[in-house]
DNA sequence: GGCATTTGACCCAC
DNA sequence: GTGGGTCAAATGCC
């Protein structure tokens, strides 16, 4: 029975894998000299290097004898929280007894809500495909509670879920809880058309402001422009909006009315949870490449590292 | 046939 | 022991 799960994990790490060197190809081709794209290389780039931290996890795992932690969704997690709390010192039974506990929650959440005028929470649309799992009925709550888990969950290791149930008191507000951290390539291009759109509304609001001929006083009726982007903007609840240093924070924002972009947010955070992500970085957790200066070279050498590993496994 | 959803059973944390 | 989260077989839809 082991045998077919460590045959199942192998097939995930290969899919991850394929994933990464089909990423390559693309940033192979995107650095060609007459199309190359910063941003769409900086995309590429975090997809492949994050496609990278799952097949080692992955294969680390494996290598353990740990499949059953990668079926039970304890994937892709730091290795040091998969030992358990007691440290270094702790014994092989031990490890077996931790090894078999559901892992703590994950690094951070958000909780949502949204108020959706169709009235099924399967019509809430976070820019996210979503697969529900399974549905329960909560104690004391009179709706019961759907989970989903991210459609790119085996095809490129994103563990994020999220949680959707509808409000007690009214039945026209959904409660979404996330949970875990987006990897798959849809966070990426959300990302990438966040930033794009962010811009834009950035070189807007300049235009509209230079276009006075003289500034405003910058008081609470002319607040500065870059105030009234973001408030325009409102939240980007995206995960690149917490950092690891907010990785157990959680915010509520309600696109009902609440102010006058529609849109409440509030920040929570707990001190305990925070040390715990200071000890636990994720491997795949926020990296960015905006500062990086990446070569030709450096794109095939990914490549060659992907089909080395590619060939290993075969 | 492939993919998504449903739902009862199972596992684990408290 | 209980409740919440996940699994996986059954089922439905395209």
């Amino acid at each position: 029975m082991e045998k077919v799960g460590v045959l199942s994990d192998k097939k995930t790490v290969i899919n991850v894998l394929t994933e990464g060197k089909k990423l390559a190809n693309e940033l192979k081709s995107q650095l060609h000299p007459t199309t190359t794209s910063r941003e769409a290389c900086d995309v590429l780039l975090e997809s492949i290097l994050s496609s990278y931290e799952n097949a080692i996890t992955l294969l680390a795992l494996i290598g353990n004898g740990a499949s059953s932690q990668i079926a039970a969704g304890k994937l892709f997690e730091p290795p040091n929280s998969m030992e358990g709390s007691e440290g270094s010192n702790h014994n092989s039974k031990d490890q077996v007894q931790n090894s078999k506990k559901r892992k703590s929650l994950p690094r951070w959440s958000e909780h949502v809500r949204v108020c959706s005028g169709t009235g099924s929470e399967g019509q809430i649309d976070d820019g996210y495909n979503w697969r529900k799992y399974g549905q329960k009925d909560i104690l004391g709550a009179n709706h019961p509670r759907a989970y989903y888990r991210c459609t790119h969950r085996n095809t490129q290791g994103c563990l994020a879920t999220k949680q959707v149930q509808r409000a007690d008191e009214d039945p026209m507000m959904f409660e979404v809880i996330y949970r875990g951290k987006h990897s798959c390539r849809q966070e990426r291009l959300r990302q990438k058309k966040e930033r794009k759109e962010e811009e834009m509304q950035q070189e807007q609001v300049m235009m509209k402001t230079n276009s006075k001929a003289f500034s405003f006083p910058q008081n609470d009726l002319f607040p500065a422009a870059d105030t009234v982007t973001n408030s325009l903007l409102g939240p980007t609840y995206s995960p690149s909006f917490l950092s690891p240093a907010t990785s157990d924070s959680y915010f509520s924002l309600s696109p009902c009315p609440v102010n006058d972009f529609g849109i409440a947010l509030s920040l929570h955070t707990s001190d305990s949870d925070f040390a715990e992500i200071i000890s636990n970085p994720t491997p795949a957790m926020d990296f960015t490449f905006r500062d990086l200066d990446l070569s030709f070279d450096d794109a095939v050498s990914f490549e060659s590292h992907f089909l080395d590993a590619l060939d290993y496994l075969h």
